[in-house]
DNA sequence: CCTTGACCTGGAGCGCGCTCCAGGGATTTC
DNA sequence: GAAATCCCTGGAGCGCGCTCCAGGTCAAGG
């Protein structure tokens, strides 16, 4: 199987190399694989696992929160209880989009009543 | 004209009374009126500018844009400038309800790519 | 060989946006 | 007139999520 360098794994996945480190250090990833001479060698798991944490931070959710999932993932038998927290966070994620929405229509009443004294 | 006590101001506001000494620190509010003890009194100006920096905030503006905007503000002058602020600060609110919906999207997809593998 | 460059480690530092605290009034309440 | 309550100021501290740094190792190229 294909690895990847340090630097190639921040390319693809986007974070940095210290963010990749910081994660590893944090327990969201796990330890990541090393070469002879001590440089870490990710897989296209670890990249995979990547995707969605970028996919979990993109939409809010915290470190701590990451930490924890990742902590259950460690375990097979916890499946549907990741699905569920998944679902959770979903659920929090449309709260915020709805949230800003609202937001948004009220700034956009402010701009049109600015808009009128101006006029 | 009614006045509001700091506790009244944030209890309407909704920002807590440190949140909004710091605010009027940082020139977000202008200077409050005070009592003849040295009280803040905050008028309806206040709290409706108050209202609009909620929203703004709410919508991710930072403190520093926020500083510039009220800064503006103070000069009457600028109302098409600070009104074309705002219209960007919508169109940047925009694209971060998109790229939210996008994320959730992707997340979705994965939740149902793991849900399939526990089926 | 020697340099270059990518990587290693542990730990300090930073930017943001508050939040809390010590020490000190003033005014209402009993 | 004592106590409680609300407020004042300046400045320190904090939680989050990185980001940077010093000092060192290893592998390949000139």
């Amino acid at each position: 199987m294909a690895t990847y360098s340090p630097a190639q794994a921040a390319e693809v996945s986007g974070f940095s190399i210290d963010t990749l480190r910081y994660y590893e250090r944090e327990g969201i990833l796990r330890p990541i694989a090393r070469t002879s001479s001590g440089h870490r060698a990710y897989t296209e798991d670890d990249l995979g696992w990547l995707d969605l944490v970028h996919c979990l931070r993109d939409t809010g959710m915290p470190i701590a929160d990451l930490k924890l999932y990742a902590e259950l993932s460690l375990d097979e038998a916890t499946l549907a209880a990741r699905v569920a927290l998944l679902e959770e966070h979903d659920r929090r994620v449309q709260e915020s989009i709805d949230a800003l929405r609202s937001q948004q229509e009220k700034l956009r009443e402010k701009i049109a009543w600015y808009r009128e004294q101006g006029a």
